[in-house]
DNA sequence: CCTATTTCTTAACTTAAGTGAACGAGTTAG
DNA sequence: CTAACTCGTTCACTTAAGTTAAGAAATAGG
């Protein structure tokens, strides 16, 4: 578990055998059992969260519908909107299987970052990275039809498709669980 | 010009008299024509860019049709993909507008950043609120229809409507130039 | 000033997503 | 064991976006 953290780091910077243990010595390690909630919609958190393990989701409530936004899986790090703007969170964030996460507070990290240039350093990179990233992928969104991106996550992120329910995937999608049914059964029929 | 620069910064850091000097002497600002080509696809680049006047966009050809996928205005900087995986560029970027901006290298931040920690931490900040801001913007967009996100964007930017090209803002919403047209005169149909 | 081009709109038709409802399979709780 | 839920699928119908084409309006270039 803790080389799944230290393999994700090493790809930024590098830690002593001392650091390592500092970090260790937070205890921020979390087993969380699937359907916990992380973050409520009006409530404000200065929580970070890694995903070691499993597997947990950005979602809204609107019109008393759950439109789930993102999911984050092993080697994935969120920081919650509230966090950076210091507002109430507009979302949920829940564990869509049972999970272990790393979970940080904002306080600790300004800390750390202030004491540990190299940390500072890492956490730059990985945002400007993350953004980069983010935004390709609002990109391929915005140019593409439902059709396609249902392709387009079969190809990238194939294990979702497995592990996640289908009602929740659709609205990832940008569309209702019934076209996403529908699609499933249009792309069935071409192949044959 | 440079209140504009300075004023965006302050917002994160605050310079001496001398580090304001010292940036302004790197003679960074550039005056760009309408419609000025500053990065294609399949081009490698270094460069960033931070908008002191006018407009730019992020353009794809898909299929020989231009999706126009975000625009940049006042105050608004700009690292492309490409800059951050130092890979050819899936897009290009030009100008919408006669622009004024700000165009710095790669190579030159990364020396800053490690002479200036107040820089570093700044990108890291910067980072961080953009990239929070950006997957807001990707869930609003995931959880509205195309005539939603045209109200949201005649609140969030209504200056854009009037500044960029119809066909531009179609793509950026995520639909045809026909769809925009239909979509603007069934909501003027609506108001009466 | 006029032409060529780009931009925007309109229309008719096609295709796919939204909506509301119903059903069966699987799961959970009493 | 059964009743209540959740989840995925299907269907019929509505609505809106995609497509193709044509023409009007605005803009740029010679």
């Amino acid at each position: 578990m803790e080389n799944t953290l230290f393999d994700f780091i090493s790809k930024y910077i590098s830690l002593t055998e001392e650091e390592k243990d500092a970090i260790l010595s937070l205890d921020l390690f979390r087993s969380l059992k699937k359907g916990t909630t992380l973050l409520e919609a009006g409530q404000k958190s200065k929580n970070s969260y890694f995903v070691l393990k499993g597997c947990i989701r950005i979602y809204y409530i609107i019109d008393g519908e759950e439109k789930t936004t993102a999911f984050y899986t092993e080697m994935d790090a969120l920081t919650p909107h509230c966090v950076i703007n210091k507002a109430p969170s507009e979302y949920f964030i829940s564990c869509v299987e049972d999970s272990i996460l790393l979970i940080s507070n904002s306080d600790m990290e300004a800390e750390i970052n202030s004491k540990f240039p190299k940390f500072e350093l890492m956490c730059r990179i990985l945002s400007e990275e993350l953004l980069a990233k983010e935004r390709v992928d609002f990109d391929a969104f915005k140019t593409s039809s439902p059709e396609q991106r249902y392709m387009n996550l079969l190809q990238k992120r194939p294990d979702l498709i497995q592990r996640v329910p289908q009602h929740q995937l659709a609205s990832f999608l940008g569309i209702k669980p019934q076209s996403l049914s529908r699609l499933r059964a249009r792309l069935l029929e071409k192949k044959s």
